[in-house]
Formats: structure tokens, C-alpha cells, sequence
RNA sequence: GGAGGAGUGCCCGAGUGGCUAAAGGGGACGGACUGUAAAUCCGUUGGCUAUGCCUACGUUGGUUCGAAUCCAACCUCCUCCA
């Protein structure tokens, strides 16, 4: 990177590998410097959670505070209803209102643990855009917001084009998301002074649409700032590990098996990730990041222990990683495994061994399980099951069981009642 | 409103009356090699109270001994025309 940054945020951001692009950086710089800069990003209510996609957005908005200024986290409240077509092949199933108002429960929790709110200059603020789209009147959009939109321009579009390129059909409504989400920013500066958007690359089309919308009807001149689309060095997309999606919300993924996900990262990314999704000093993570051979595992741990400590905690990270040396290093049961709990009487009249990997979460079928044990890839106490058919009962089961799917993957069988 | 085309398993995609739980690829899972890495190689990949049974090729009916495959209606999407 060629410029060389005045703020601290701009330099955090170029030197930690959050920048993809910026609509005006020396313009932008100049704010930073100048004063607190309120700045948004977005976050669409399709899950009950967010997942570590979302991550470098959620880093963004915390080292935006850490440097003196304001976040905004947007809940896309409003724009779910409608969905973004961005890059996207097909149209996506719509939401109802009440999944939504789940979807936003559920996700607000998590910022808590990034950044702080409150009513200070510098305190983050939560909004949510059904605030004001909720109640547009059609025909008073259209002529104040709508005239301002070329259509030539929006068909011309990457995020678009590419849909219509491959005669796949956008409908009017998703059209429109553009637009919303254009209103929205011009909202957020109207309502609270915000001059920043950030997003991902792809969000890039439609930071820059709300941009021109704020100068036409405000002739306020306010910025766009997009990070990296991210894909892991073999080429797959961040947030997806055996099992699906790597949820933030510890119902949906524990924090074990979050430690686990970093854990595991790949060695060409690990240096990446530790200035992204950590705040060790740059020097550090490139030193980390350098190391080679067997050593970069203990760079794996640090990476696993930081990201997971401020997501859940120190306390759940420091237990993530006892659990892990544990049953990794030392072939033994850790606390934080996932567990299965049977009842006395479950094992005195006996339970399969197929039955139990369903217990345990570790296998999602019994098939799957017969199919896990015929490869050779289940468990008991790291003695190799060979039979499919057998059961257990008391005698088996005097005290907690270790059950495991292959190498990584572990549960525990406790006996309750 | 009219004319044509399409809807297959997690995804892409072959299949146009029995040999089809459905080719091939991707992904995922397991194994080997390692460092809880990558790459590579091998195997597996609908479910169950399991020598049998159930579910599955947009939906519902029909033809047939037998259908993902033929017919009808419906739904959804695409293309062209009005």
C-alpha cells in the first residue's frame, strides 16, 4: 500500500489487512484526524446467528472504536424482508417477520463482547433499518429517493450484471435492495451524522449507490471502506469447517468447538489471521505467522486462545485449550468435549454402539455410524470398534466413556441418575 | 394473454419405460502420509426396529405387470411474442 495514513484507524486497517478498497482515502484520513467519525456496517437477520464470516466486519467496527470513534451496527431489520441479490445465483427464500425478530435476537448478543454501547461520544450504537423502512409510503420514496437512481447505472452493476449475464431472473423486489440499503445510509447520516459505510467487497456496489444518494439529496460528502472478500488459502470460503458453518452464538457452536475451528486454520493463513482477528502486535503475528514445521501449531494455539477469548471469554478459551491438550496430546478426556448423557436406566437395559455416536452428536444417522465403524474411524477409549452390532450396558460403562469419530473429532459419555 | 424450454440426491449435472438408491464432478466424512497443516493417494456418501422394509427424481392424479422416464392438470423459473 502505497498511501501512507495520518489516523490510526486507516493505519490499522492498511497494516492488519482489513482494506480492499476505499471511495477516498485521503478525504477519509482527513476525517479520521479530525474527529470522532461515526461509521456503519450492515448485518442482514438470515440466521439466528452470525457466523466467523462476519468476523473481519465485527473487528472493523471494534478497532473503529479502539482508535476514538463511534460504531453503528446496523440490524437489517428492514432489508430482509427483501434480500440481498448481491453475487448471488438464485433468490433467496423469504423470511417472515417473526424468524427475522428471532434472527435479530439472536445476533445482537454477540456484539456485546466487541465493542461497548452506551450513550457517550464514542459508544456504540445498535439500530435496526425497519426503523424507517417499515413505514415508507411508496409513492413519496419513489419520488424523492427513486429519481436519484438510474436504472442504466444500477443494470450496469458487477452484483447485478453478473445475475443477468447468466439469464438468471433478479425479481423487481430484490432490485430494490439497492436502493434500501442506499436509503439506509443516507438515513444513518441524516438521523446521527454517519459518514462511513463499511462492508466486504461485494457490499461495495451498494456502499458507493448510498454515497451518491447522500450527495444528491444532502450534498453531504461521506465515505465507503470495503475489506476482502475472504477465502482461506485453499481456496474455500472463511467460516466452514467439517460440520458447517462456524456459528459466534455458543448455542450454536461451543467454545471449544470454536477453539478448534482456529485451531485448525491452515498454515499459510495463520499469520493473516492473527492480524486479523487478533490484537497482538504486528510484529508478533508476523513472527507467528513465520514460524515453520511443527512449531506454527503453537501459533494455531495462540491464534485459537485470542479469537476465542474475546468472542466467549478468557475463562472458556483457557478451558478450550485444556480440553484440546488433553485429548490431543495426551490421548485423555477433556471437560469441554461435547457429552452425551445417559440415564441409568438406558444402560442397564443396554444401548447400541451405533445408537450412541447418534447420542453424541458425532455421526447424524445410524448408517453413518455403521459406515464410520466399517472405515475404521470409531472409537471407544481409542480402542478401534469393530463390531456395529454390539451393545453396551453397565459393565461397560463404569465410569465416563471417550467416544471418537476419527482423530479430531471426540464426545464424552457421562452417566446421570 | 400467446408460443417454446426447464424443475433430479448437500450442490452442479447425466439419465427419456425394467439392468436406477439413480453415471460423473464438487463438497463432506473416514483411512494412509504428517504437525490436530497443506498437497497427494485410497475408500465411503438416502433412512430404518435391517438377508427385509420405507422414502426419493417440482406437486397431484393417470396409463402400465413395471415410471425419474409416457399422459393430464397444477405450481415455480427461464426465453421469445403481445
Amino acid at each position: 500500500m502505497q498511501y501512507k495514513p495520518k489516523s490510526e484507524f486507516m493505519d490499522v486497517m492498511i497494516q492488519r489487512g482489513f482494506l480492499a478498497d476505499c471511495t477516498d482515502y485521503q478525504a477519509l484520513d482527513d476525517a479520521f484526524s479530525s474527529g470522532v467519525v461515526p461509521g456503519y456496517i450492515g448485518f442482514d437477520a438470515t440466521a439466528e446467528s452470525l457466523h466467523v464470516g462476519s468476523l473481519i466486519q465485527i473487528m472493523m467496527l471494534r478497532w473503529l472504536q479502539k482508535t476514538g470513534n463511534k460504531p453503528i451496527v446496523l440490524m437489517g431489520g428492514g432489508t430482509t424482508k427483501v434480500g440481498d441479490p448481491s453475487f448471488r445465483a438464485d433468490e433467496r427464500p423469504l423470511l417472515g417477520p417473526e424468524q427475522i425478530e428471532r434472527n435479530i435476537q439472536g445476533i445482537k448478543q454477540v456484539f456485546a463482547s466487541y465493542i461497548s454501547f452506551g450513550e457517550g461520544s464514542t459508544d456504540a450504537l445498535l439500530l435496526n433499518n425497519a426503523e424507517w423502512l417499515d413505514n415508507l409510503n411508496y409513492l413519496d420514496f419513489l419520488r424523492d429517493i427513486g429519481r436519484h437512481f438510474s436504472v442504466n447505472r444500477m443494470l450496469a452493476f458487477e452484483s447485478v450484471k453478473s445475475r443477468l449475464d447468466r439469464e438468471q431472473s433478479l425479481s423487481f423486489l430484490e432490485f430494490n435492495y439497492m436502493i434500501l440499503q442506499a436509503y439506509d445510509f443516507l438515513e444513518l447520516n441524516r438521523r446521527y451524522g454517519c459518514v462511513l459505510q463499511m462492508g466486504g467487497s461485494d457490499q461495495w456496489g451498494n456502499i458507493v449507490n448510498g454515497i451518491d444518494l447522500t450527495r444528491r439529496v444532502l450534498d453531504h460528502e461521506i465515505f465507503g471502506l470495503t475489506s476482502p472478500l475472504l477465502t482461506t488459502s485453499d481456496g474455500k470460503k472463511m467460516g466452514k469447517s467439517q460440520d458447517g458453518a462456524v456459528w459466534l452464538n455458543a448455542s450454536m457452536k461451543s467454545p471449544y468447538e470454536f477453539w478448534q475451528f482456529w485451531r485448525n486454520t491452515t498454515d499459510s493463513d495463520t499469520g493473516r489471521f492473527l492480524k486479523l482477528y487478533t490484537e497482538l502486535p504486528l510484529d508478533e503475528c508476523e513472527r507467528l505467522g513465520a514460524l515453520g514445521g511443527a512449531e506454527i501449531n503453537e501459533a494455531k494455539v495462540t491464534l485459537a486462545n485470542e479469537v476465542t477469548a474475546m468472542l466467549h471469554g478468557v475463562d472458556a478459551a483457557i478451558a478450550a485449550e485444556a480440553t484440546a491438550r488433553e485429548v490431543f496430546e495426551r490421548g485423555g478426556l477433556g471437560d469441554d468435549l461435547p457429552s452425551v448423557d445417559l440415564t441409568k436406566d438406558e444402560i442397564t437395559e443396554g444401548i447400541s454402539i451405533v445408537q450412541l455416536f447418534v447420542r453424541a452428536g458425532l455421526v447424524s444417522s445410524g448408517k453413518e455410524a455403521k459406515r464410520l465403524i466399517a472405515d475404521k474411524g470409531a472409537r471407544v477409549n481409542d480402542e478401534l470398534v469393530e463390531d456395529s452390532s454390539q451393545t453396551l450396558t453397565n459393565t461397560d460403562i463404569d465410569q465416563p466413556l471417550k467416544l471418537s469419530a476419527g482423530k479430531k473429532r471426540h464426545a464424552v459419555v457421562r452417566v446421570i441418575g
